[in-house]
DNA sequence: AATCTAGAAA
DNA sequence: ATTATTTCTAGATT
């Protein structure tokens, strides 16, 4: 059954490429072993390995037995709660490096953790602790999770009766790390915590429901964690008052330490003279007391901190005198996120909920849902946990793409009927929000603004919606006239509601200044993907607030809402030409020698053959233009990249969506974001991001919406084409590991049966391949920066990008021009000449010793 | 009014 | 540690 294609590969490569995927065990069907002793290893069914609709065309590596082993290790201290010297030196990692293919050992050589693993993502958990100490219940088969003592990690087993239940609080309580197919992996931190009380959990609820279904008591380090995680939430407000914010809180004392505090006491502004309130004497007396103590006080000085603020007997007295009173003091807009950092620092993390049902204040906005629309479950579960207590909760809720997250914001801003402002991230997505609010609600189009560069509208009315992008609104530099207009209007007024589509944007510097330029109630954002690869995600805390909702990717398609996706990643061999220039050349040239690859053409040209047959609607995607179009011009098929004009994509998508004869498109970096896709079923990566998370779950999500996901049995398609032994492969990796914390197993295919049988297979011949070598060769030396007029293919694609690359040679001069008038053949003979020539130039023992340290 | 260009930013 | 590619807007040009 089992078949590797390792024709014409140095010896190297075939053993190094032999360990095969650790995730089968996750992804096998069967059932997981018990708790009672040692963990079984999963008996391996070979007739499982053809997962892919029953067809016989793929073929799957064997999972290798050590592998395999060592995974199983792993889990089993963390489900049984019990831990043996012995495990100790299985390799550690979290679920999600466990469930994914350990690809890492590729380069390392063996089984240690190699230099390169991602501290943030591995833990030591099962490498450094004992837990063999901790006493299981004797009912402990029928509880479903395992909580750490050190770390608020938490282990379900999903196969438990109790599992559904389990995960609804876990949700609730603790962040998902990690949602495989049997062993859910959770971890409870001060923010979760915080989320949890905020949708109404009180601590002891909390308490008393884990240990109802923990395996072994609940730790009392986690007990002491979680009490005093909660206790000081909610003591500390953020109010907006025509316009300005204020810090509140009911507490004297609190309000002392936070004046006192070094970053939020100096943020405090004096309130307006005629704005004067009742609890303004009290503030100037505050601030007294606090230029005092922070005269007399070393901020480092805990103790003496203490007793200031003990001491100060004159505030306490006062604030005995009305201890129903609100104490307040404003602070400038700048400072709002500061502010928030600091409390969130301190453990008291400041409450933002609009009350928005008390707000006489501002005018209400005459909104509703139509009665023919339809909110499904989750969609209602998640807006429960924004709305739980009456008033709107600012937060993020995350929810795959194709499930609906702009009538979740619509229901939102339908239930607080307050003035609303969008953001999105393009242009595309403002026109789509506003036909989406005007199809979804009763919103009327004179109270529908829309704010962008070639469109600034304001309403008339007293509230409304604005519809805009951060760009817009984020930006500094010099506006048009009209922009500065619109901008005072925005900034100039209380917002209710603002919707924040793709949050996870919203932590670069640039875009978090919308965040403090508009005054919101309420905040609420919208992504399908809360990673970014730099650490500013969980800035979003107090940018916005906590995460309130997260789907289960699996459950939301085992219940029909999106597709169910079948996930591959094709191993394609690099051929020996390709693999030597590979080897050679430093790390920018190389990534067009893996991209370009003539097997990995070869399989996509296979699978697209193959899928068209089936019916399938397919989109190739590729990060590089060049790869792009070489592959879009040799198969003939239409292809969309960055300065293909807006009339030649519609056309493109239109032909793709109703034209029978178009069934597949290429598509650039653009299909990720701002392009509305029509529905594809299969969707092949040949060329991505480094190991960027959130590109590969949104290229998954352009699949998911698929409207015959109800068919029975229907299946959506998602290959990764990587070319073997080469930097690739440890991308695709970190790529996969947000979608495989989803739960989605990533199949290796090492071959694709009767792919050589094609009829037209392209680079079927070596001549043909050592064409494209050349080219890509060539390629490569323009890219560094040598002037040659072979620029051709690019005038050939459908973007209006040619004059642009025209000019920029123009001004090279003129011989690059004549080049491009006619003699780009002439320019290949030449440099395909002087390419052969360095071939030969090279010492085979060179060539050997690249052979040996793949890695340089 | 459409189209292009530059600069910034992700 | 960082490229390449793409987007966005305002303003100039046709």
């Amino acid at each position: 059954m089992t078949s590797v294609d390792d024709e014409g590969l140095p010896t190297k490569t075939k053993v190094r490429s032999f360990p095969a995927m650790s995730q089968s065990f996750f992804s096998d069907d069967e059932s997981p072993a018990t708790d009672d002793g040692e963990f079984e290893e999963p008996e391996k069914n070979n007739d499982d390995n053809n997962v892919i609709d029953g067809d016989d065309v793929f073929v799957y590596d064997d999972p290798s037995a050590s592998t395999t082993k060592s995974t199983i290790r792993l889990t089993k201290p963390a489900s049984s709660g019990r831990k043996t010297k012995s495990k100790r030196n299985a390799a550690s990692g979290t679920l999600s490096q466990l469930a994914a293919k350990d690809q890492n050992f590729l380069y390392g050589g063996n089984n240690d953790i190699p230099a390169d693993f991602n501290p943030d993502v591995v833990t030591s958990m099962f490498k450094s602790h004992d837990f063999s100490y901790l006493k299981l219940r004797p009912d402990h088969a029928s509880r479903p999770i395992w909580i750490s003592p050190s770390d608020g990690r938490i282990i379900l087993e999903s196969f438990s009766p109790l599992a559904e239940q389990a995960q609804d609080f876990l949700v609730t309580i603790a962040e998902p790390v990690s949602r495989p197919s049997h062993i859910h992996e959770y971890r409870i931190t001060a923010y979760s915590l915080y989320a949890a009380v905020s949708v109404g959990l009180e601590t002891d609820d909390i308490l008393s429901v884990l240990d109802r279904l923990s395996k072994v008591p609940v730790a009392p380090s986690i007990v002491n964690f979680i009490r005093s995680a909660t206790v000081s939430y909610g003591k500390v407000k953020l109010v907006i008052k025509h316009n300005r914010y204020f810090v509140e809180t009911t507490q004297a004392d609190i309000l002392q330490m936070l004046l006192k505090d070094t970053v939020i006491g100096r943020l405090r502004i004096d309130t307006d003279k005629q704005q004067q309130q009742e609890q303004q004497q009290q503030q100037q007396q505050q601030q007294k007391s606090k230029t005092d103590a922070s005269k007399n006080v070393n901020p480092n000085d805990v103790e003496a901190m203490f007793t200031a603020v003990v001491g100060g007997d004159n505030e306490l007295e006062e604030d005995e005198d009305d201890i129903d009173a609100v104490h307040s003091f404003e602070i400038a807009n700048e400072s709002v996120e500061l502010v928030k950092r600091r409390c969130q620092e301190i453990d008291y993390p400041v409450l933002e909920e609009y009350d928005f049902r008390n707000d006489h204040r501002n005018p209400d906005l005459d909104i509703d849902l139509k009665p023919s629309t339809q909110i499904r479950p989750y969609q209602e579960k998640s807006l429960s946990k924004m709305f739980g207590n009456g008033r709107a909760r600012s937060g993020i809720i995350v929810l795959p793409c194709g499930a609906g997250k702009t009538l979740v914001g619509i229901t939102a801003a339908c239930t607080i009927k307050k003035s609303v402002i969008v953001l999105c991230t393009s242009s595309v997505s403002v026109m789509q929000w506003r036909q989406q609010f005007l199809q979804w609600c009763t919103l009327q189009p004179e109270n529908c603004a829309v704010f962008t560069s070639d469109n600034k509208e304001m309403f008339q009315t007293e509230s409304g919606l604005v519809v805009s992008t951060y760009s817009m609104v984020a930006n500094t530099r010099n506006r048009s006239h009209d922009s500065q207009k619109v901008m005072d209007f925005l900034t100039g007024r209380e917002w209710g509601f603002i919707i924040l589509d793709e949050v996870h944007v919203v932590p670069a510097a640039m875009f978090r200044r919308v965040v403090t330029a508009i005054a919101a109630h309420a905040k609420l954002g919208l992504t399908a993907t809360l990673v970014r690869e730099d650490d500013k995600i969980s800035d979003l805390n107090f940018l916005i607030g906590p995460k309130l909702y997260e789907a289960n990717w699996m459950e939301l398609s085992q219940k029909g809402h999106i597709a169910n996706v079948q996930c591959a990643e094709v191993w394609c061999p690099m051929t020996v030409d390709f693999y030597q220039e590979y080897l050679r050349e430093n790390a920018r040239k190389r990534m067009l020698l893996y991209i370009m690859n003539p097997t990995k053409f070869q399989a996509c040209q296979f699978l697209i053959q193959y899928h068209e047959k089936r019916g399938d609607k397919i989109i190739v995607f590729s990060d590089n233009v060049y790869a792009l179009q070489e592959y879009a011009l040799k198969l003939g098929k239409p292809f969309i990249y960055g300065s293909t004009p807006q009339q030649e994509r519609m056309n493109i998508l239109q032909n793709f969506q109703y034209n029978d004869q178009i069934n597949t498109i290429f598509l650039s970096k653009v299909g990720d974001t701002s392009i509305d896709l029509p529905e594809a079923t299969c969707l092949i990566q040949i060329s991505s991001h480094y190991g960027s998370r959130r590109q590969e779950a949104q290229r998954l999500g352009r699949i998911l919406r698929a409207k015959r996901r109800n068919d029975e049995g229907f299946n959506a398609f998602f290959y990764s084409l990587v070319s073997k032994d080469t930097q690739e492969m440890y991308y695709s990796t970190k790529r996969q590991a947000f979608l495989v914390d989803q739960g989605y197993a990533f199949k290796v295919i090492t071959h694709l049966h009767g792919m050589e049988l094609l009829p037209n297979l392209a680079y079927a011949s070596g001549r043909e391949r050592r064409e494209l070598l050349q080219e890509v060769l060539l390629k490569n030396e323009e890219a560094a920066g040598i002037e040659i007029g072979d620029d051709a293919e690019n005038t050939i694609g459908r973007g209006g990008n040619a004059h642009k690359r025209f000019k920029s040679k123009a001004v090279r001069g003129e011989g690059s021009l004549a080049g491009l008038a006619g003699g780009e053949d002439m320019a290949y003979m030449e440099y395909s000449t002087n390419k052969n020539k360095e071939l030969k130039e090279h010492h085979p023992l060179i060539r050997k010793m690249y052979y040996k340290n793949p890695k340089k």
